[in-house]
DNA sequence: TCCATCCGGGG
DNA sequence: GTGTACGGATGGA
């Protein structure tokens, strides 16, 4: 069997079942279990509820550098453990009661997802195998703010190798279009076209946020059964958020993967379908014009509507084939199912791979923070990464050299570990960070080693894809593993400082950033001393700039002399040449590539709470900016407010949207939406929780909640509120970073100021 | 500065 | 679900 998925359920044994395609496979011998670090002599025998423990086992087993003696009490299923875990609180440390039944389960039989399962004894193989996968997505009436199931799905679209089709009702059409009667027989059809085509896995972008609920609640309105593969879809409270699930079928909400893994290494600025798919598959959306034009199209434009409902499907579909092997090689990794997985944070990937090790090894896990503790944790500051502050203003050309991997390359020269931590041995204290913590150097730690298990496995497979031939499929399957791994080891420095981490040591983190502080200024005395003007610096990154003619090879051959001194692993690379930059304050700057690129960081607003006129604005003098065209730049500014001022500008320009998160009476603060909402339910509007409050600010009244109302009230506006809080604030920093004045850029022309 | 509130993704 | 998991920005007081 190849194994997909792992469910369980038991009122009195435990049943758990593995899901392969087409397949699955019940094992009732694996029962639950806990630890107990005894402090009584006498074993637990108690009965609660009629229901007694299995059996207890004695062990030795590893609790950080200790041994300790366990009792190893198995249990007839999951909620037994539950009911005896408090009561079992008085002989001993308990340990592992809290590892949910399947991802035990996982761990225990060494299983890994894709891997095929050798029965009936369960044993973790491995094999190719290509999962069908199938991408949907909906489209619903757009009326003002989006709150689920509020408004009839009018489409809904699926995509895969072999089926693309476009569910509809009304007036639709296409190649792909299947008619329907109603809302009702779409969700129908919907059901039954998945159930025939039976994907292994079901992808959607938000989905778990939306498609998914959006379907579960018109389904209960039509009081339409809604059961996928003949199972309830359910909503599981996971966090802050609900997930779906389905049996026998993977469900994986890509944006999710994307919010939580990928988005920190990507270029987007925001992860909306159109960007992501943008940059990773090279194909975006069809444009359709927002809300309006979904129900523009809808009613006078059937084919349009068509069209961007199955673009939805495909570039969905074409993201999850970029996007699945990552999950795939990282499930591989942490040892969890793809659905859990794919949903995971970096520090709970960080976690699973931990707890897989320490059952490899007998190692006790150490229990989660009780929730004062890890809200204590979470007030706790310590001193991070070292930013130079920037030299402000335009700089030309410039290097960018960064440490490879700096924080997990520190954790293991140095050995940092919650094990290895201020031994007794007095060798070890040449060890020692700036904190004043130091590190055994006679046994490598858990965390060292786990981690240099991935690293060496990441340097190998990364040599091997150099070797293979680039743009195969075997190229890319372990170019993606190396990347997977990389995105583990790049989180173990945050794990161990994360509030939430069973493994969490302040001490440790501390350590971390105190040497990659350490290492970084060395860096940069060194590159002062060979005549680098050093621009910036960030945690493992400097820029440089000189006037040289050689500047490159003076800059490779610097990297290079520099590596003769680091400690191994540490290692300094040149990653990129840049024409321009533009640097404003630590954390914002500016970059032009070779290429022409612009690689901006820490300046770009996007939010939909600022005015389209400051985002377009923004960007607009950014690029003059880094095309070395700074008065220009100035001067589109000046024009700008002029308009502003003679008020040139529309008023769609100027639109602020803020949405309503609660009833009205529960609001204490009177913000600027909150205000114009309270107008619109005195002059009889339906106001709801949810819905986006579109407003402008006008002249007159004192605070800004005063002058603000809705759009279609709005027939004037202030434009010095737009200039002042809106347009000024958005440039100004870049500006300052040149040497520029507020006053300058206020100026409309120069010499004429107060006449307009 | 503190506190309340919002953002994100989706139509 | 062997439950109960964001992190950062903004704006008013």
């Amino acid at each position: 069997m190849i194994l997909l998925d792992i469910t369980y359920e038991g009122k009195d044994e435990v049943t758990t079942t593995l899901w392969g395609r087409g397949e699955t496979f019940e094992d009732t011998k694996f029962l639950p279990y806990m630890y107990v670090i005894p402090e009584k002599t006498e074993k637990p025998n108690m009965i609660i509820n009629g229901r007694k423990i299995v059996k207890i086992e004695e062990l030795v087993m590893k609790d950080l550098n200790k041994e300790v003696n366990v009792w190893k009490i198995y249990f007839k299923n999951p909620s037994d453990l539950n009911l005896f875990r408090h009561e079992l609180k008085e002989f001993g440390e308990r340990r592992e009661m809290d590892l949910p039944f399947a991802r035990r389960y996982m761990i225990d039989k060494k299983l890994i997802p894709l891997g095929d399962v050798i029965l009936p004894e369960i044993k973790a193989g491995k094999k190719e195998y290509p999962p069908r996968v199938l991408a949907f997505d909906i489209e619903t009436i757009a009326s003002k703010g989006i709150a689920i199931g509020k408004d009839p799905i009018i489409m809904a679209s699926l995509w895969s190798e072999n089926l693309k089709m476009v569910i509809g009702w009304g007036k639709g059409e296409g190649k792909h279009f299947i008619r329907v009667k109603d809302e009702k027989e779409l969700i129908e059809k919907f059901v039954e076209v998945v159930d025939k085509f039976k994907p292994d896995i079901i992808v959607g972008y938000n989905s778990d946020s939306f498609d998914w609920p959006y379907f579960k609640e018109r389904a209960k309105l039509h009081k339409v059964k809604f059961r996928i593969n003949s199972h309830k879809v359910s909503a599981l409270r996971r966090g802050r958020e609900n997930v779906i699930k389905l049996k026998g079928l993977i469900n994986i909400d890509l944006y999710l993967f994307i919010k939580n893994i990928l988005a920190p290494y990507m270029k987007s600025e925001t992860l909306k379908l159109d960007d992501v798919s943008k940059e990773l598959v090279g194909q975006g959306k069809v444009s359709i014009g927002g809300a309006e034009g979904i129900n523009d199209a809808w009613e006078n434009n059937p084919k349009l509507l068509y069209e961007y409902s199955l673009q939805d499907a495909k570039v969905t579909y074409l993201l999850a084939m970029e996007v699945l092997p990552m999950i795939y090689t990282l499930a591989s990794t942490v040892g969890q199912t793809l659905f859990d997985v794919s949903r995971m944070t970096s520090g709970q990937m960080v976690e699973w791979t931990l707890i897989k090790e320490a059952h490899k090894q007998k190692m006790l896990v150490p229990n989660r923070p009780k929730y004062e503790d890890s809200f204590g944790r979470r007030s706790v500051r310590f001193e991070g990464a070292f930013v130079k502050d920037p030299i402000k203003g335009l700089h030309s050309p410039i290097a960018v050299c960064d440490f490879r991997s700096l924080y997990p390359t520190i954790i293991m020269a140095h050995n940092i570990s919650a094990d290895t931590i201020n031994c007794n041995h007095p060798e070890c204290k040449k060890n020692i960070s700036s904190t004043g913590t130091h590190f055994c150097t006679r046994q490598t730690g858990f965390i060292p080693e786990t981690l240099k298990k991935l690293f060496d496995r990441r340097m190998k497979l990364k040599k091997k894809a150099r070797e293979l031939k680039k743009g195969t499929l075997e190229q890319k399957i372990v170019d993606t593993e190396q990347k997977g791994l990389k995105l583990i080891l790049n989180s173990f420095y945050g794990y161990l400082g994360y509030a939430n981490a069973r493994w969490y040591t302040l001490d440790s983190a501390r350590a971390v950033t105190a040497w990659g502080r350490e290492y970084i200024t060395q860096i940069m005395k060194e590159a002062s001393m060979k005549n680098f003007t050093v621009v910036y610096g960030d945690t493992d990154s400097v820029m440089l700039t000189s006037q040289s003619e050689s500047f490159k090879d003076d800059v490779i051959n610097f990297t290079k002399e520099i590596n003769k001194s680091l400690p191994s692993p540490i290692e300094l690379e040149v990653e990129g040449f840049f024409i321009r930059g533009v640097f404003v304050t630590k954390k914002r700057y500016a970059l032009l590539s070779e290429d022409n690129q612009l690689v901006v960081k820490g300046l770009e607003k996007v939010r939909r709470d600022w005015s389209k006129l400051a985002r377009n604005t923004q960007g607009k003098v950014l690029r003059l900016i880094l095309n070395n065209k700074v008065e220009d730049a100035k001067e589109y500014i000046r024009e700008v407010i002029k308009k502003l001022k003679s008020k040139e500008i529309p008023i769609s320009e100027l639109i602020m949207k803020t949405q309503l998160t609660k009833p009205l009476n529960e609001y204490k603060q009177m913000a600027p939406h909150v205000k114009v909402a309270k107008d619109m339910k005195n002059r009889g509007e339906d106001i709801f929780p949810g819905m986006l409050i579109e407003y402008i600010v006008t002249p007159g009244g004192r605070s800004i909640s005063e002058r603000s109302i809705a759009v279609n009230l709005a027939k004037d506006y202030d434009s010095s509120y737009y200039i002042q809080n809106q347009v000024l604030p958005s440039v100004m920093r870049i500006f300052e970073a040149l040497g520029g004045t507020k006053a300058e850029l206020e100026e409309t022309q120069k010499g004429l100021t107060s006449f307009f």
